[in-house]
Parts: structure tokens; sequence; C-alpha cells
DNA sequence: GCTTACAGTAAGCTATGACTTACCTATTTA
DNA sequence: TAAATAGGTAAGTCATAGCTTACTGTAAGC
């Protein structure tokens, strides 16, 4: 979880990332729009790329990613487990502190 | 988003969250079962509430924290304004290449 | 009121992360 | 095969994040 979280802390790695959600795209073109240079963007797909949140392929010259479905999958699962947990936590905390309903 | 996924990247953040996820605690019995001081578990525990994803309230001399069920909706609402779009990204662009499968 | 427990804040240290430029490799095109 | 395009890698810089110790401010207990 924390290579996914950290992936996704950085404001232009999202940008990077919500870029592809809308298609897959070689990296000069992302490059291009973002006001940082190539290689950053390099590095940042890198970043995505072992959070599991992009996938690449080569196409020719060119290098195309595009989104892993298998990232947003594991946010949801960590979500999902820890959804009823944290929220079973929270209404017994508050039913205790505040007298019982029933 | 940034101060969310930021929170959550950090692993001793986590294990805190996690760790409230089973129910409010005092800092001081936070800090005790984890390897770092109590002041560090203060600024950590800072950070998890800039998120919202924890709330505090005095309790005596202790300040019991909680979940904030803010912050876990926060995550899952942009997961899921982005699920469909990704997903549908995705899937264009693989039958884009692997050719039309009707 | 004085002391002890609880916890936030300040200041300083060190490691890491995001960027840059320079370089190298592989593919296309002329 | 030479030139140009596409993109990953290396090395260095600067800012920030996470930690520590020291301090300050409240609330509780004697």
């Amino acid at each position: 979880m924390t290579y996914l979280f950290s992936a996704l802390a950085d404001p232009t790695r999202r940008q990077i990332f919500e870029r592809l959600a809308k298609g897959a795209q070689p990296v000069g073109k992302l490059a291009q729009g973002l006001p940082i240079s190539r290689p950053a963007v390099s590095q940042h797909l890198a970043a995505l790329k072992a959070a599991g949140l992009v996938t690449d392929h080569a196409e020719g010259a060119r290098r195309i990613y595009r989104i892993d479905p298998k990232g947003l999958a594991a946010i949801r699962i960590w979500l999902d487990q820890f959804w009823t947990e944290a929220l079973d936590g929270y209404v017994a905390e508050v039913e205790r502190s505040s007298g019982d309903p029933s």
C-alpha cells in the first residue's frame, strides 16, 4: 500500500495518471502540456508502474503507457476491507459516548 | 486528495490509522507499542487530522482520537468517480489494439 | 498551590523525493 | 549508414518529511 499511496500523493503524478485514464499515451505526448521535463515524466511513470497503476509496452520507438486496473483494484480492496471495520468502530464509539440509543 | 494520499503513504501513519479503526484511543496509548516517540505520534495524528481521516476531542487531560469517516468517504468518491472512466478507457484501448471483438 | 501525568509546539538533524542537465541506447527515416 | 526521434538512466541540487530532544501549557491528585 505504501507504493500505491505514495504514487498518488504527488499532484503531478496524479495528473499523469488521470490523463492516462482518458486514453493510453506515449511518454513524449504526456510530457507536452506538463510543466516539467521529459525525464521527470519518465521517473513519474516508473513510480506509477512500480505501484501497479500503469503498464507500458513498446510500439516501435515509442513506449505507450496505459492504466493498469490492478492498482485501482488494490485501493478498492484496501478501502472495502477497511470500510466496515472503521465504520463499525466509529458507530460503536459514538454509541458508547452518547448513551445507548436502544 | 494530496493531503489524503500523503497521509496514508506513510506506513507508521497507516498503522496508527488502522489501530484507531479498531477503537478510539488517547495519544499516549497509541504511542505505546509504536517504535517512535510520543511527539512523533502527535505529529502523525496532526497529519491524519488535516487529511480528514481522524477527529479528536478532549476528555480530561487526555485527547481521544477516533476515525473520521470523511476521509475514507473522500477516497471512495475519488475512486468511484475514477473507476468507470479509467476502466472504460482501458477497455477501449484494449479493444482498439486487439481488434474489434464484435 | 505543587507536583505529576498528558499532549501539543519548537528547533534541529538526516534521509528521501522531485526536479534538472547530461548522457546513452534503440528505433525510424532519409 | 548518418541524422533525427523517442525515451530510459546517472548524477547532482534543493526542498520537504519524519524523527529526535527540549520546552510549554493544561488537567488531576495530593
